[in-house]
This record gives structure tokens, C-alpha cells and sequence, in this order.
DNA sequence: CGTTTTATTGAAACACCTCAACAACGGTGG
DNA sequence: CCACCGTTGTTGAGGTGTTTCAATAAAACG
């Protein structure tokens, strides 16, 4: 059965026109779905992977666990990610995804994910270009949790993820759901949650963005995207796919 | 001319072997050279970039600048990396490249390197396989400075690194060239230099590694990696090419 | 409604930063 | 070969951003 609308071939559009041979056989990567209840996780460290993981809805996070129960988010996930293509690589997975919501998720065995690679030179591009893009937005990460304040840190998180759910299509009025609680915030940036609390309510305050149930809203967008300091020459990133200088 | 050894497809040789025609093409590659001089930059931030550089020789940083002066480092680069493949897709780059030691380049054009992954579907797994594997260092290089203290975070640097060195045949007697002044390891690391002079000395007391001239010896592995809390899982990556879990 | 999870608050502790001075080192030119 | 100079490393000390602990309020859940 076909999906009305194709997260997967949506994203990777991004960077190029396909033929319809080629979004059909996008099609076909995605018809057969399984669903993830919010708080479960779709794979976890150490064990063993040969399929190719990709988000056809909602909303999932990449984890890290130290020993002493520390825990850092690499990357959140939604529509149109792939994940775990990394896997064919490791033997075991270094880390564990977990879905924030209920989530659907497509499994591509890695032989067709070969198959496919091999036989379609503009797919193989398109994969290679998305595991790119990721590799930007994690160096980006870094650089937030290295050298950014809390309050700047916070505000550069959000406004990524603003950004990202624009691409997507999955905002309206400036706001998008962002279905995470303080706890996993302060884990994807680094910090207390004591302290995530307080730069929250900071941010708040200054009516730059509200956040409530899991939704979050830009009331301020200029002023947020000056806090976080975003780098203009990243925004070209978002620029090519429809988001403009503010 | 031909390379003694191509640092290239030594390390495209982690992941597959290949046909005497492709480690051919991956020679040409890397034919013609050019010297970057210590502290000069490959690239630069806001520079639009039409090529695919690869080192051959040396070791070379990526950087990004933050608007009052901060800087931090997300990747070293050593013989064999391929980097700005994600240039194709950003108008331009968003962080520069410096040479730490002076550095041998060489500079492939996006047509040929479009080229080679349209004809040559194994060379094309390979160079998308060393994108997943930076991303896998990346992520890893996230938690580092999200989630652990600056004694952690430096063994866990120089751990990585020092594996990384062997695996390309770069260390000797345990010990191997890491040519960064405090500041660079302090932007690497997220941290101020005075901190991290002060967590170099610790390390050096303990008797854990020594640190002179640009040159790391690592005097108590087992210690090294124990206070690095490095992942036995991600460590996989690591012992399919030769090196053993301690 | 109880129960569990999540958000919020206060206050003390501390890891790390900033400032600022000085020592050591490596190169350069006289 | 020494004097000079810029860079890099080292030290002390006070300041602060952030953490930790611990308790309470507020939602979310069944």
C-alpha cells in the first residue's frame, strides 16, 4: 500500500529530482510499518542490527548511557530519517534510539538497503547526502554543548529544531510539537535538569518562547534566533529548502 | 605518480576489499598534492567549495568560530580522511579546516568524485561508509562533552585518539604525535586552557600519559581508557581492524 | 482519587572560568 | 652565541555558572 505522502522520498527531494521508478521504489521501503509506543525503544545498545531503521512518524531520540546512569541525547529523529545505517559498520550498536512518541517506523533489511545502493546511483547519492546533513547538524551539536551557554545553548536547540520541523512541514503559527520533558532536554544539552528548568523559565519570562504539553512556540523568533547565535552561513542549509534569513 | 602507500584506500580497506582497477582509481586520486604550511587554513568558513580534499599527510583540525571569539573543534583529521563531501550540499562552509602540522592535500573535483560513486558502486559504499564512521566519532564526541568532567573528557580524547593513531600505524612504544598547543585541546574539549592545564597535570601525576613536544605517551592504558569510561561497545569498531579490547 | 511522573523551588557545594602575572620555550636576527 | 620576542605553558586567587540535594507542587495516569 502506497503512503499518501512520503516522508522518506520528501527529505531526500532535498536534494534531488527523482524518477518514478525511483520514488516508487521509495514507496515500497516504506510500506510495511511497525509501531513503537511513546517511551519504548526501537533498538538498544549492544545488540545487533541488519536492517535500516526509518522514521515514517512521529518523534525519536539517539541515547548514550554512561556507566553511572548519565545519559546524553545525540539526535532527535523524525519523518524521513534514516537511522542505523551506521550499524552495518559496528557490530553492535554503541547506543540505543528510543521513541518519544508513538512512532512508526519502517525496517529495511540491509540487503535491500545493498541491492538498492547498487542498483540506483541517485538513491545511493541521496542516502550518502542524508548521512551528511546529519553529520552537520551533529557537529553542530557539539558546538552548542561545548561553547554555548545554557541560555544560549537552549535557545540554539530550539531554534534548530524549529527549523528542521519547518523543512518537514510540521509547523503552523510558529509552533511545533516538541514532545520532551525537562529531563531529556537537559540530557541533549548537557545539563542539570534543575538547571534546564530554570533556563526554560528564563526564556519564558523574557517572552522569546513558550513551551507547554510538549508543544513549543516561537514568540519571538528574531530575538531567538540572536540568542542562540545562529550561525548564518548553517542557515544556508535550511535556505535551499524553503526557510529564509531573518 | 604512484603513492608507496595510499592512506586513502588503507583506510577505505577497513570496511572491503577492493579490485586492483579501484585501488587504482583511489591512487589517481590522491596523485597530485599540495602543502598547507602548520596553521594555515584548507578551507575557510563562508568559502564555497567545489572539491573533496583528502589528506594524505599530516593532521589537520575542523573548526568553528562563534561570534565573540570562542572556538570549538569537532574533528581531527588524519592521513586517509576525506572531508567537505558535505559541501556539496551547503552553499558554504559553516567551520574551517586548519593545518595543525604542515599537511599534505589532495584536492578532488565534485565532477570526478561524482563521477567514480556513479561508475564504481563499491567505492561509492566505501567513501558513504567513512561518512557513518565520522559520524560515529561525532556522536561519541558529543557525549564526551555533554556528559562527562574534564578529567573523563581528556583521557577520553586521547584514548580515542591514540586507538584512531593505531589503527592507521601511527603509534610506536605507545606513543604518538598529537600537535596541539592547550588552547586547541581546550576547544576540543569545551573547556578553558587554565582547566585544562590543570587536568593535563593531574593526568601526567597519575602517571597516566605524559604529555611533551606534541607527542602523547600513553604510560597506563588499562588506567587510560578505565578513566575515560570508554564504550567496550563502541570499541567493536576498533577491534575488527586490529585492536584488542585491553 | 490514589499513584506515578514531571515540573518547580531554595540553598549549599563545587567544578570550572576569568583575570592577570610570570616562566619556559623556540625561533630570529644581530 | 646571546639578546630579543612572540608563543605557549604554568600558577594563584577570586568569581560564577551550574550542579547536587532535597522537598514540594502540579500534572498525567489509570
Amino acid at each position: 500500500m502506497r503512503e499518501a505522502t512520503n516522508p522518506l522520498a520528501a527529505k531526500l527531494r532535498q536534494f534531488t529530482e527523482f524518477s518514478d521508478r525511483e520514488v516508487e521504489i521509495l514507496d515500497r521501503l516504506i510500506a510495511e510499518t511497525e509501531i513503537f509506543e511513546a517511551g519504548a525503544d526501537v533498538i538498544r545498545e549492544g545488540s545487533r542490527v541488519d536492517w535500516v531503521n526509518v522514521v515514517v512518524d512521529g518523534m525519536l531520540c539517539r541515547y548514550h548511557v554512561l556507566e553511572n546512569g548519565r545519559r546524553q541525547i545525540t539526535a532527535f529523529l523524525v519523518p524521513g530519517d534514516m537511522c542505523d545505517l551506521h550499524a552495518f559498520l559496528l557490530k553492535e550498536m554503541d547506543h540505543s534510539i528510543g521513541a518519544l512518541t508513538t512512532s512508526r517506523i519502517a525496517r529495511i533489511p540491509r540487503q535491500t538497503v545493498l541491492e538498492i545502493t547498487e542498483k540506483h546511483h541517485l538513491l545511493a547519492r541521496a542516502f550518502w547526502w542524508a548521512t551528511m546533513v546529519d553529520e552537520a547538524v551533529l557537529r553542530q551539536w557539539i558546538v552548542n554543548v561545548g561553547r554555548r551557554t545554557a541560555y544560549e545553548r537552549t535557545a540554539h536547540q530550539f531554534w534548530e529544531m524549529f527549523l528542521r520541523m519547518t523543512v518537514v512541514g510540521h509547523t503552523q503559527n510558529n509552533s511545533f510539537r516538541f514532545p520532551v520533558t525537562q529531563q531529556d532536554l537537559a540530557d541533549t544539552l548537557g545539563m542539570s535538569i534543575v538547571h534546564t528548568n530554570r533556563t526554560l523559565q528564563r526564556l519564558r519570562a523574557e517572552g522569546v518562547v513558550s513551551v507547554q504539553n510538549g508543544t513549543i512556540t516561537v514568540r519571538d523568533p528574531d530575538r531567538l534566533q540572536a540568542i542562540a547565535g545562529f550561525n548564518p552561513t548553517y542557515l544556508h542549509f535550511y535556505e535551499h529548502i524553503g526557510v529564509r534569513r531573518a
